[in-house]
DNA sequence: CGTCCCTTTGATTTATGTCAAATTCGGTGG
DNA sequence: CCACCGAATTTGACATAAATCAAAGGGACG
């Protein structure tokens, strides 16, 4: 991670995400209490890129709060938004076993990043296949929902585009021990238009659909799923 | 691999597409010459499932002829081709470092398909960093192709994605040591159209323009780029 | 030789993009 | 704390690319 950012100085054993962070398994099995098994915890302005394409990989970035992108840029300087991370989600998975990142990574507000070194992940890894099942079950959800995405923006319209995204967003909250219906989009209206394959126009225009069917509530960028089920059933 | 399949008896060292394959370099370090590395080299028929979404993954498959669909199936049954391979590929790449494959495998037209067992190639990655290098560019190649379908599916109109999907495909057969302007696409139109997030109707159309424009000479399953520079110069 | 499936081509519809104006928001400085 | 500015968002009118529906043509295979 190469970014002006403040460096926040702790151990793993006193951070509060301790038990949402693969780190926690390793900490366990240490004589040294208080160990600092990450290089950096830093504090990230928004809008800052904390991997570059093509880097090399050489750590595994959690969110501790906040969220990122991951933007594709090609040749003639066209970007795809590849994924987006929430707190408690890892960065760098699908990079981890090879060997430069294929897309960069950028803040969307100002958020907690965690550097956390490769060497001790891949040596409990080795050791634990408890541990290595936790890392497979994470990068095995984050590919399914890469082929899902394909599937969806290339077979499905708009308005499902978007509802699904927001079904997704709820489900990975949940997941990231924040189970409720509120949400909050820090990206811009562009990112996500850009993520699903729609324009900003589009994504607003179907926002302000879903909020006149009363099945979300939308301002801005907070929005609550007003009944989740309902949501489900309209973009089955 | 379970599928309906001619073994063919042979070894390593005695097949021709070797120096293309990942075994030869662990055949040059063995003491036993004719060694198989393999577990299964096997004619297959066109449509066959060679993997199955959901399988554990315990192998590499070697496409030694022919090609093979990557498939993923979603809950609701809708399908996504996320990827073709071609003769000198490799099938499971993405797949190795995790335990299952999220995609179906399956042959276009008939196969020669070499299954590879895990293990040996594990090993060798392990002792040999040139060889791991060899493992890490083929993978990287793919994940890059995969964001930049992302992106040509995305923002681009069906012009263009067909455009660049004919000039990859020559780029592959170039790499794969067939440097040459004709194509053979094993794959139906429908399955072109899938792969893009067309219709196999649009599919149709886009290559009869490029054809009337004489940029390509297509006649059903075979396709003749007649001029490459030109066919670039239109989709950039 | 005939059937079936795939592909091509045509006519029409429609979803979403484009362009532009109006509105709201968030941040900055007085 | 409020007023102002610029940027992002929403909304509208319109254009258009691609989907859909349907028919005709062509190959492969029994």
């Amino acid at each position: 991670m190469r970014v002006d950012s403040l460096p926040l100085s702790s151990t793993c054993s006193e951070c509060g995400k301790r038990k949402y962070c693969l780190v926690d398994d390793l900490i366990e099995n240490r004589t040294t209490p208080g160990k600092r098994i990450f290089i950096l915890n830093t504090s990230v302005r928004v809008d800052s890129h904390i991997v570059y394409q093509g880097d090399k990989t050489k750590s595994l970035l959690f969110v501790k709060s906040g969220s990122v992108k991951s933007v594709y840029t090609d040749e003639s300087g066209d970007q795809q938004i590849t994924q987006f991370y929430f707190a408690g989600e890892y960065i760098g998975l699908i990079t981890l076993k090879h060997q430069v990142h294929a897309t960069a990574a950028i803040t969307l507000e100002n958020s907690i990043i965690c550097e956390i070194t490769l060497d001790p992940i891949v040596n409990e890894a080795v050791r634990s296949q408890p541990f290595l099942s936790k890392i497979h079950q994470r990068l095995d959800a984050e590919i399914r929902r890469q082929y899902h995405n394909q599937l969806i923006n290339n077979q499905y319209p708009a308005g499902k585009r978007i509802g699904m995204f927001l079904l997704e967003l709820v489900e990975r909250q949940k997941l990231n021990h924040n189970n409720t219906a509120l949400l909050r989009l820090a990206m811009s209206r562009a990112d996500i238009a850009n993520y699903l394959g729609l324009t900003a126009a589009t994504v607003s225009r179907m926002l302000s659909m879903y909020n006149v069917l009363g099945l979300i509530a939308a301002s801005k960028k907070n929005i609550r799923i007003n009944d989740i089920n309902a949501l489900r059933k309209f973009v089955a």
